[in-house]
DNA sequence: CTGAAAGCGCTTACAG
DNA sequence: CTGAAAGCGCTTACAG
C-alpha cells in the first residue's frame, strides 16, 4: 500500500516506441482503417510492451461520452436492491461501461446532491432504483441525460419504468394452489400502504373469482412483512377458519412465520394446509421447514433489462411508459394436493 | 427520457458572463485568495445563475486526482457485503468522493479486467471487499495506487486489512452466557473450512477454559450456516446432552433453527436453554421467536473505517498490517438466567 | 489582482 | 497512409 503512483504510460510513450506520431498511434489502437497493417502491428506491440491503458478521462473530455452511468438508489440496504444492482452491474460491464454508485438513503437533499455530483462526472445516463414498487416522483427534469427507473415506477408516464409484474406473480401463486385442488385459500400479506401488497392481493382475488372462489375470510389479512405477523395471522386464521386448506403469503418471511405456527398447531404442510411465499429469498424460502414454494421476481434480470433499455436510449432509441417483467413460480415442498381422504 | 443532452455550461460561459478571464473565474470558484472580493462575487453569481458544474474529467486530467475510488467486491450478493458497501459509500460521499463499483463474482479473469478498467478510469485508490474473512491473495502488485482490504484479509502483511474482530465477538457472547450462570454451553457453527467458524470457536473455548469450563460435548459442532443445520444440531445435542443450558451459535440462521427445534422439544428459551446468535441479521435475529441475543459486527462502520484508512494513504500516511474492529453484543430475549430452582 | 499561455492525454478533421 | 494542429474544459505558473 505504500507504493507511489508512478507516472502513467501515455499514448505519447507508445507512439515514441513505435516510431510514429500520437495521431497514428491513436488510429492504430482504435482500429480505424486508415493505418498500414505493419504500422498498426508496431503500435499494438509497443502498447502491449508498455502495458498501455488509455486515459479514459482524456477520451471522455473529447468525445463527451464517459461510458459511465450513475446508479441512484433510495435504500441499498433493502432486500430488493442487491439483486437488481447485481443485474445492473453485470449488464453494464458486458457493455464495457462502469457504474458510479450513490445511495440517497431516502433523503431528498442527498439525492439532489448526488444528481449534481454524477452530472459533474459526466455520466452518460442514470438508472434510478426504487426501494419499493410504489410510485415515486420523477427526477428526470433535473437530469439532462437518459434515465431509466427500475423496480419503483416514476410518476411521470413520459419516463421509462422497468417493473416486476406483481399481478403475474400473484396469479402464478394462486393458480398453482387452485390447480392443486385447494379451495379455501387465505391471503396473509404486508401493510396495505404498499402497492406490492395491494397489487398481489387484487390479483389473487381476481384469480379466485375466475374460479368461482373467494378468499377465506373474505378479505386479505394486511399486516407486516415479518415472520411475527405470519405467526400471528396463522393463529388467527386457524381460530376463525379452521377449515382453510392453503395460505398464500405476501412474502417469504410471512410464509416462514406461518409455517412455524402451523407446525405448532399440528397441521401438516403441505398436506393439510399448503403455503406459498413470495420473493424466493433463499435464506427464508429454501431453508424453511418445509422449503417454500414461492414466486421469484427475477430481480437480477430486472436490472439487466433496465440497462438494456438505457443502452437503447443512449443509442437514440428512448422508450416511455412501463415495462413489466414476468415472474417465475418456484415449486418446493410447501405445496401439494390435499390428502386423498379429503379429495373431492 | 427523450431529452437531448444539452451542451454543458462551461467555465468559459461563467467567465464571459462575469466579464473576467477563465483563469480568474477558476481562481474565484476555487476560493484561491488572489482574487478581489468584488470579482469573486460576480463570478460566483454568474456560476449560480448558469447552474455551473465544473467538469470533473477536465479537472482530473490536470490534477491527476479524480476523487473516485474503485470498490472491488468478490461477491456482492453475500450477506456481509451490503452493510460494508453502505459504510464505504457513506464515508466516501462525506469526503466528496465517488465510488465505482465492480463485482468480480469470484472470477479471477473478471477481477483483473476490472482492475485494468478502474485504473484506466484513473481512480485514486481501491477498496477490496472480501466475501469471507478468510485470507485472500493480495492484489496490490497489480495496483499502483493505495489499496485497503476490508473484511477479508490480504495474505501480504505489507497490505492493510481492516477486519471484524471475531475473537472479540465470540468472547462477548460466551462471557455473556457465563455471567448469566450458564455452565453447560454448546457451540453450533458453520463449516470448519471457514476462518470465521474456527476463530469464533477457538475464542469461545478460551473463554470457557478461563472460567474452568469446557464446551458441552467437548467440541464445537461444525456444520453449515443454515437453519436446517441449527435444527438438526439442536436435536442431536438434546439427545446426547439433555442437560445443556445454553447454545452459542455461529450465526443467526443457525440460532433461529436451534430456537425452532427447542420449541418443538418443549424447552423454554431463555429459561431452560439460552441462545446467542451471531451477525445481528435483523430479519433473523430481531424477528426470531424469541428475539435473539446476538453479536453485531458493526459492518457499516467497518466500511467507514476502511475508507478513513484509504484517505490517510491518499494523504501519504499509509498503514500496513491488520486493524481489528471490536464487535457489539446485542441483548434480546433469547438469553437470561437459569430458573431459580436450578440456580446454584 | 488579472489574464494570456501552456498543458493534462487524447481524438479528429485536415493537409500532405 | 501519416502527422501537425486544434481542441475538449479546466488549472497553474508566470508576466504584467
Amino acid at each position: 500500500m505504500a507504493r507511489q503512483r508512478s507516472r502513467n504510460v501515455t499514448l505519447t510513450d507508445v507512439a515514441r516506441r513505435a516510431g510514429v506520431s500520437v495521431a497514428t498511434a491513436s488510429k492504430a489502437l482504435n482500429a480505424r482503417d486508415e493505418v498500414a497493417p505493419e504500422t498498426r502491428r508496431r503500435v499494438l506491440e509497443a502498447a502491449e510492451q508498455l502495458a498501455f491503458q488509455p486515459n479514459v478521462l482524456a477520451r471522455g473530455l473529447l468525445t463527451g461520452r464517459t461510458r459511465t452511468i450513475g446508479l441512484l438508489t433510495d435504500e441499498l440496504g433493502g432486500r430488493f436492491s442487491i439483486p437488481i444492482l447485481l443485474g445492473v452491474e453485470n449488464a453494464l460491464a458486458n457493455g464495457q461501461m462502469s457504474v458510479l454508485l450513490c445511495d440517497a438513503r431516502g433523503d431528498a437533499i442527498r439525492r439532489q446532491h448526488y444528481i449534481r455530483t454524477l452530472l459533474a462526472r459526466q455520466v452518460d445516463g442514470f438508472v434510478v432504483l426504487g426501494e419499493s414498487n410504489d410510485l415515486r416522483p420523477s427526477l428526470t427534469r433535473h437530469i439532462p441525460v437518459p434515465v431509466v427507473y427500475v423496480y419503483g415506477e416514476s410518476d411521470n408516464p413520459d419516463d421509462l419504468s422497468v417493473l416486476a409484474d406483481d399481478e403475474h406473480g400473484a396469479r402464478l401463486a394462486t393458480e398453482h394452489l387452485v390447480s392443486l385442488g385447494r379451495r379455501r385459500i387465505a391471503h396473509v400479506t404486508g401493510p396495505e400502504s404498499y402497492r406490492a401488497a395491494r397489487d398481489r392481493a387484487a390479483s389473487a382475488r381476481a384469480v379466485l373469482a375466475a374460479a368461482g372462489l373467494q378468499l377465506a375470510g373474505g378479505a386479505p389479512l394486511f399486516g407486516e412483512w415479518s415472520q411475527r405477523w405470519g405467526r400471528h395471522a396463522a393463529r388467527t386464521l386457524l381460530a376463525a377458519h379452521p377449515d382453510i386448506d392453503a395460505i398464500f403469503c405476501g412474502n417469504d418471511q410471512i410464509a416462514a412465520g406461518v409455517a412455524g405456527a402451523l407446525r405448532e398447531f399440528g397441521r401438516q404442510v403441505p398436506e393439510d394446509i399448503s403455503i406459498v411465499g413470495y420473493d424466493n429469498w433463499h435464506e427464508f424460502a429454501a431453508d424453511c421447514q418445509p422449503p417454500l414454494t414461492t414466486v421469484d421476481l427475477n430481480l437480477q434480470r430486472l436490472g439487466e433489462t433496465a440497462v438494456h433499455h438505457l443502452f437503447a436510449a443512449l443509442d437514440g432509441q428512448p422508450a416511455t411508459g412501463v415495462v413489466r417483467q414476468p415472474c417465475r413460480l418456484v415449486v418446493r415442498d410447501s405445496t401439494g394436493p390435499p390428502p386423498p381422504r379429503l379429495a373431492r
